[in-house]
Formats: C-alpha cells, sequence, structure tokens
DNA sequence: CGCATAATTGATGGTTATCAAGACCAGTGG
DNA sequence: CCACTGGTCTTGATAACCATCAATTATGCG
C-alpha cells in the first residue's frame, strides 16, 4: 500500500468516516497482491477458505455448479469487492470464483477479521451491514430468476450491473464495457446463451439499450427500472444504528 | 426471562459456548412478546425499520411483491430465527413479513445490536457468521430456482425446511407439518401452484415422501438429496476463525 | 490469414403456465 | 343434521415461453 487509493476504503467511505484506526485496520487487508490472469479459477466450491480476497481490479464472478453441468453465477466482482466473505461461515467454500478479465487480488488471511472485531465495532458493524445489503442483493435476484420474463431478467441484470459500476466510479454515465459473455450472463440470468442474444437484440431494436465495441448503453435507463421494478440497493444505506465512533 | 429456553439461545449455543455476558445481551432481544394471528402482517415492504424480532414459536414467511402481484418467498421462518436482519442495512424494509400459523414474536430495537457490537466480538462473530451463513442458502435458493426442474425444486425446497427445522428440533425425524398451501410454495420455487401440486404428486405416487394430515414424511431422504443435489448449510459452520473469548 | 470462440438466427420441442372444472374439507348457519 | 360457503387441492386441456439443436456470421487472437 500505496500511492493510489485503495478501492476498499473508496467504497467503505461512501457510507461511512473511517478512523485512523480503520485505515490501518483496512490497509492490512490490502498489504499483499496477486496478479489473476483471464478466465482463471481463484478458488473452488470444497477448497478449504483461509484467504479471503479485496478486489483492486479486473472482474470476477463467482458461480455455484451442479454435477451435470449446469451452473448458476451468482455474483460478479468489481474493484472494492471482497471475495469469499459468505464462504467464510462454512469450512468449505460453496461457490468457484472466476475471472473474467485480468485482475489484481489482494489476499488476506480470515483472521485478520478478528482484529477488526475487537478493534472497531464501527467498522465491524459496516461490514456486516455491507454483507446484508448484499443479503438484498442476492433477494432481489431470487425475485428476478424466479418471477420475471427473460426480457425483465436482462433489464434487471444490466441495472445491477451499471449501479454497482457507479458505486466505485462516479463519474460513470451509461455506458460500460461488458466482457462476460452471453453464455456468463444466460448461467447469471437463469437462461441460456441463445436467449439472451435474442432478447438483447429485442431490446435494442426496441432501443432500451445500444451495443457497441463490447459496450453496453442504457439509453432509456427509467423504462428498463419501470420493467423489472429495479431498486437500487446501493444508494440506500441506513448508518445511523452503528455505533458511535 | 424465563422459565423455558429461549429458542435463539438454543439456537446460537449450537455453534459457539455462550459466556454470561451474551447471555444477558441475548436475554435483551427477547424481553417483550408480541402474540400474532395466523395470517397476518408483520412488516411491510417500504416501512421504516426500527424493531427486529426473535421467532419465539410459529411459522412465518417474508416475500417480496411485484407491482403486478407476482411474489417471491424468499424464506420461510421458524423458532429461533431474527426477523427483519437483512433489511437493517437499509433505511426502508424490502420485505413483507406475513405469519402463517399463529406466532410469538419477541421485538426489540435495531439499537440493540450496538450493545452486542460494542461489548462481545465474538457473539459479534456468530451473528456475522449466521448472516452469511444465511446469504449462503440465499445463493442455494438462487440456484435450485434458476437452474433445476420443478421436481428438483420441489425436493430442495422440502429438504431444506427438514434440515432447517433439525436445527431446533433434534428429536425430528422425517416427519413434519406443513402449514404452507401450495400457492406459497410455489412462491417459493418460482412454480406455480398446479404444478407444486402434480410434482407432489408425482413424488408421492414414486415413493419418495409421503403425505398425512397435513404432515410431510421423506420417505427416500438420500434419494431426494442425490435428486437436487442438496448440501446442508445448518450444519457444517466454521467457528475456528472467531476472536477468542 | 486462419483458427477458435462468440453471437445471431431460424426451426422445433419440452416444460411449465394458464385456464377451467370438479373434489375435498372445515367452518357456519339454517 | 345438513345445505352452504370459501378455500385448497387435484386433474385435464391448451398455450406460451424458453430450451435445444443446428447452421451461419461476426469477432478476436496468434
Amino acid at each position: 500500500m500505496s500511492d493510489y487509493e485503495s478501492c476498499l476504503v473508496s467504497k467503505l467511505s461512501n457510507y461511512m468516516d473511517l478512523s485512523d484506526t480503520d485505515l490501518d485496520l483496512l490497509a492490512r487487508l490490502e498489504a499483499e497482491e496477486r496478479n489473476v490472469p483471464q478466465q482463471a479459477s481463484v478458488q473452488k466450491a470444497g477448497d478449504r477458505i483461509e484467504y479471503l480476497h479485496v478486489v483492486k481490479s479486473g472482474w470476477l464472478f463467482s458461480a455455484m455448479d451442479m454435477p451435470d453441468g449446469r451452473r448458476q453465477v451468482v455474483s460478479v466482482h468489481h474493484a472494492g469487492d471482497i471475495l469469499g466473505l459468505p464462504d467464510i461461515a462454512l469450512n468449505h467454500g460453496a461457490l468457484n470464483v472466476h475471472s473474467v478479465t485480468q485482475a489484481v487480488l489482494c489476499p488476506f488471511p480470515k483472521t485478520h477479521l478478528d482484529k477488526i472485531f475487537e478493534t472497531s465495532p464501527r467498522l465491524t458493524a459496516l461490514l456486516f451491514a455491507i454483507s446484508l445489503r448484499d443479503q438484498v442483493i442476492f433477494i432481489d435476484k431470487l425475485r428476478a430468476v424466479g418471477r420475471m420474463s427473460a426480457r425483465e431478467r436482462v433489464a434487471y441484470f444490466l441495472l445491477d450491473i451499471a449501479h454497482r459500476l457507479r458505486v466505485t466510479n462516479g463519474s460513470m454515465t451509461d455506458t460500460f464495457r461488458m466482457p462476460l459473455t452471453q453464455t456468463e450472463i444466460g448461467d447469471a440470468t437463469g437462461l441460456t446463451s441463445v436467449t439472451i442474444s435474442k432478447t438483447m437484440m429485442q431490446l435494442q431494436l426496441d432501443k432500451l439499450i445500444d451495443r457497441r465495441e463490447g459496450n453496453i448503453i442504457l439509453r432509456e435507463e427509467a423504462a428498463l427500472i419501470a420493467l423489472c421494478d429495479y431498486v437500487d440497493r446501493y444508494a440506500d444505506m441506513d448508518t445511523d444504528w452503528f455505533p458511535a465512533a
């Protein structure tokens, strides 16, 4: 650590003022760096989890695989995310983590979380809150996959990615890069690559989105939001109940 | 509290030895009691969340509703569960909580969690771990709804309920009461009541389950587990990384 | 340039939704 | 005691949506 600002710190300070102690605790999480090539496996389901990772750059995703090859992509990770958190409660990881692009990760042993729990109730509360927020996002995804049509699911998927990217990149407008293949988007939405292709083509013909050079452009974001009843969980966070500094 | 043992304490002490301080902290969460009739609304999406609830007895469920009436049931709650946890990160609740049977709840203000964060890093870690475990369960549900056939989803749903019930009722065997209607089971699995009826009938004809007097009997639990690749997340919890007592 | 991978597109089929009618059941009131 | 009622469950007929299969085009990389 480092001449450039930590993404984790920048993401967390959106929600709460961090004390010097908090900054020190977080710095320990990003002490090491590790480069990961594109399309590489970072963690396999069933492995014993010793290390968590902070994403410094790159795109990755977590997926749960079935014995016959069916796959559910459960989240897409970007700079500032902590990988492996849901798994720490379990002896054996449930998820496969896979890089999409080249990525830089900061591994840290899960025992470093102790120190946070013992030292900073306020930072603990924030990590807790973020993990509960993530839980709500999983619930949103469950609703999307369980109760929405293909068109609604794709709209939901694109909006979720866009809003997530805006958290760590405030300047982002309505255009973003989409390095995931349509097969991967299908695995994230519970559809097939063919349906993704047809649905996105339809959204494009209806002028709700556009696609150019690997970018997605949300041309009618309000219409997309109405289409799938999207709620931005990244914005509305309640920190009032946290312990005092 | 009280002549009979708290369900929350009994559920938590499965995972960790609780100190006297911890027991005091938990007792505060169950200081009040509130009776809820069957089929009543406990909490509405959009409400500002001030109080959480510990379930003392009864069945309830949390659901996310869509404007046009579609509904996704996201979890079924039993004695020992804490209601409203995923919502505390947000200013406004995302979920509707609804009672199925008569129920007894213990409401407590969400600021009581502060005291836990400040006083007991170890209990904090346990609550954190449980909420992460719940997150993994949501991920399992996402996979079920996203990638499984109706038959597999129903098997998954029944196994999940059974294994959850065994946490607070060790003596339970393969038979349990099912107070949810098939419409509600459909909303939990992303199917319709008609499909639930046909699928359960088929499972019964195949002698994997039985149904008598409102009870479900898992006749071939191993076969059901193989059918949907079920993993019991309630058993495999790692507490080694917790801060020392 | 040539190869591998990804995306598009059309034809066909399967799983589940939808619709609708009847059976069952518990509770209610005549 | 028995019709009446409202709800749930069952069952069959039909339809819609998406999966599957397959062929072609586009894209990217060595």
